[in-house]
Formats: structure tokens, C-alpha cells, sequence
DNA sequence: CATTGTCAACTACAATTGTAGTTGACACGC
DNA sequence: GCGTGTCAACTACAATTGTAGTTGACAATG
């Protein structure tokens, strides 16, 4: 029964803790300078919910805590698509993908490589 | 200064609304029969709020109440869209659509209508 | 025209979110 | 061992969200 959402703030320190854990806290803090103008103890309070909300756990090392990813970022970002995709494109993915197909600024590199990815598309259904 | 965002129930009844409109509450909590599980008053406090939100106008024709978006489905979902791509997929368009194309379970049309949309996409960039 | 039903407007209230401040314990330097 | 800094834990508090109940005015009905 874990119904919690990672929020959008959350989301920002999620990704930080994805990218360089095992974290402390204070590392966190750092390597949110720039990305989010909040003060040390509101990134530590997100931290705190989202060990709460069991996306991350804390392990005390030694002298120190750190924080680990209890959840893959894969898992949640397909979790989080699928809800966007059925609160916004009503559960139908073809106008999403057009949408970002139209507008995302794709390069064409980028293109290309979706154009292969298509083409590789396991269609047995 | 409208920094305000259709929560998850409110787009609900946002999709009611653009689907349908001009529509009564009355109408709009009909049409909801089945797609959620609100009381009556659910549903008119959440209109309510879309309209102190300026998503909606209420209008009094006669002796009722209508309501109308204010907004275009479209250009909400354009900044849903990107909002979600940044906070999810920090701004990057092509793994978001690899995503959806990977999992989404298209099908052989809609892949098919995805290459047509890629091939004709304007790369003047 | 008194009764009753409907509905907009107002009120309610707990949970979540954004954004921190305060406190108390331990650690490190002198 | 005493001061000082750090940080986890706890507390704070307003705004938003989910989910309604209550009230008061107007409308249709008998």
C-alpha cells in the first residue's frame, strides 16, 4: 500500500541521489547549487520525506549518513509516465508521442535514431 | 501571474468540460458517472476551483449556470508536456519518446503513422 | 403561496507540499 | 574537557489538494 508520489521537489533530489549514491545529505546540498535555490535544511527535509516515503533509505556508515535509492529510476519514471500519460493523453500513447515528435525539438540525429527504433519495434501483437 | 496548475482530479473534469461544453454541472457530474467516484459536490467544489483558477468561466444564460474552458486542451497540454519532460525526463525530448515507444504498446498503425510523422518532420534547425 | 428540491456559495478538514527554523547530541580542534 | 560547528530529528506553517457537508436563494409543484 506505498500509494506516495515522489513530488516535483522531491524529483530533483531523487534525481541527485540516482546519479552520485551513496550520498550525504551535505553532498546533496552541494550538488544542488545551481539546480534549486533552496537552503540546507529544506533539501534535508525532502530527504527526510522521501526516506518516509521509502524511495530511499539512510544507512548510518561509520560517522556518517548516507542515502540510497531504495527504488530504480527506470521504475518510477515508467510509473510516472504512465499516470502523466493517462491524466493528459487519456491512456492513448500515439498523440503523445506525436505531440513530442512535433514539438520536442527533436535533432535530427535524434530523429534518425527514433526512425531505427521504430523500424526495431517488436510488433508481435 | 497564473501560476496555477490543473491538479489530477481537476483534469478530469477539465477533459469533461472541453469535451463537452457549454455544460451545466449537472451535466458535467453526469458525465462523470463511472470515470470517477465523486459526490455531486466533489465535482462542483473542483469546478469551482477551476474557475477561481481561470481554466473555466462560469456563465449565467437564463436560468442556468454553463460552463466553458478558458483555456485550449491544447496549450495546456503542451506545458503539462513539458513540465513533465523536465521534471521526468530533465528536458531531454528523445528518451521520453524512445520511452513511450518502447513501452507504450503501439500499435503496428500507430508505428507506422509515427515514421510518417518522422519523416515529415521540418529540420530546418 | 407554502412546500420541496436544486444548486451556487460558503465552510470544513485532513493530507501533502513547499519552505524552512529550532534543538540536542556527537565530533573535532584547542 | 570545553567551546563550537554540524547535522539528524523535530517542529512550523501557509498553500494546495482531495473530499465533501451546510446554507440560503430561487424555481417548480401542488
Amino acid at each position: 500500500m506505498d500509494k506516495a508520489r515522489i513530488s516535483e521537489s522531491e524529483w530533483i533530489v531523487m534525481e541527485e541521489i540516482w546519479t552520485r549514491h551513496p550520498v550525504t545529505a551535505a553532498e546533496v546540498v552541494e550538488g544542488l547549487q545551481g539546480k534549486a535555490d533552496w537552503k540546507g535544511q529544506t533539501i534535508r527535509t525532502l530527504l527526510t520525506r522521501l526516506v518516509k516515503k521509502a524511495f530511499v533509505r539512510m544507512i548510518h556508515k561509520e560517522n556518517v549518513f548516507l542515502y540510497e535509492p531504495l527504488v530504480e529510476r527506470a521504475s518510477v519514471v515508467e510509473q510516472e509516465s504512465s499516470s502523466f500519460l493517462n491524466r493528459v493523453f487519456a491512456g492513448s500513447c500515439k498523440p503523445l508521442v506525436l505531440h513530442f515528435v512535433e514539438n520536442g525539438e527533436l535533432t535530427v540525429e535524434e530523429i534518425e535514431e527514433l526512425k531505427r527504433a521504430l523500424e526495431g519495434i517488436d510488433t508481435n501483437d
